[in-house]
DNA sequence: TAGTAATTAAGAATAAATCTTAACTAAAAA
DNA sequence: TTTTTAGTTAAGATTTATTCTTAATTACTA
């Protein structure tokens, strides 16, 4: 399990190799998606990130997350909702998604992650990665129901 | 294994029993989705159907395929594209993405579907639908690639 | 077959994300 | 430290996907 100042440290290392500067920008962008288990959206980092950086644009936050993303520092998560979300790319592990509050919660299975592919998959191309998306209402969603009736 | 025939009447019975009229645009978008493999979106379905139905517009391919998402009849595929993807709902599968060229190929996966789920999601709240997304790159692309060089 | 309530078409409107340009700022190199 | 260079900002325009509005049309009902 790799500390803040281990990934902190691997973040800047990745910047450095790729010639890209460390801004005070990319640094509280990536260090708020760090700290963050809420797989936040452009504009709500953006949001929490203007009370210390109140020149901060929009702009700036799409266009360092879309550059994180192709280091493979960051990863947009998929969702039906209209707005993309983020998370930073620490370990493996799968997402839980809840259909009523749009809430997206993290878990592992390591069983799975160490279990092969089907053979439906045999000669489909590279495979590259793979994930488990469960879907369902979370628990404070369903208690909230519980105590509204 | 169910024919087109039985699914087009279960389509028609799940319209009539929540008071839907059986519109010819209604029709022609489900089978549409139905005889597709590409998890088109509603732009293209749009384009699809614009020589048989010349007049239909897009906001009806946007409002049907909302109304058959909430009757169950059709899914919305999680893609990080910002294109919303469609398909109709016929049997438990999984997907494949390509990230070269966005194609999104179905496979099956019995052992996966049978499967209990991990301790990790206990208490997490009421679940619903578990599903694997496969990234990589699609033997197509590869192929192309290989024959550029 | 006429009535009526739902549905549609067309275009306007909205929202998320991106682009443009010029002026400015800060990080890294010399 | 100074210079070079890349990155950022601002503000507005643009693009793309989707939704809303309104008036006309159509499927089912009586």
């Amino acid at each position: 399990m790799a500390t803040e100042q281990q990934v902190m440290a691997h973040f800047e290392a990745t910047c450095r190799s790729h010639g890209l500067k460390l801004t005070h920008q990319r640094l509280e962008i990536y260090r708020a998606l760090l700290q963050s288990a809420e797989h936040p959206s452009a504009e709500s980092l953006h949001k929490q990130l203007e009370t210390r950086l109140p020149t901060l644009s929009p702009d700036t936050v799409y266009r360092t997350l879309a550059t994180f993303e192709q280091l493979g520092l960051v990863k947009r998560v998929e969702t039906m909702s209209s707005q993309a979300r983020f998370e930073a790319v620490i370990d493996q592990h799968h997402h839980f998604f809840c259909d009523q509050c749009g809430r997206l919660i993290d878990f592992h299975w390591h069983l799975f992650d160490t279990m092969g592919l089907p053979e439906s998959l045999q000669g489909i191309g590279k495979i590259r990665d793979k994930n488990v998306v469960v879907h369902g209402v979370c628990e404070q969603c369903l208690t909230s129901k519980k105590n509204e009736s």
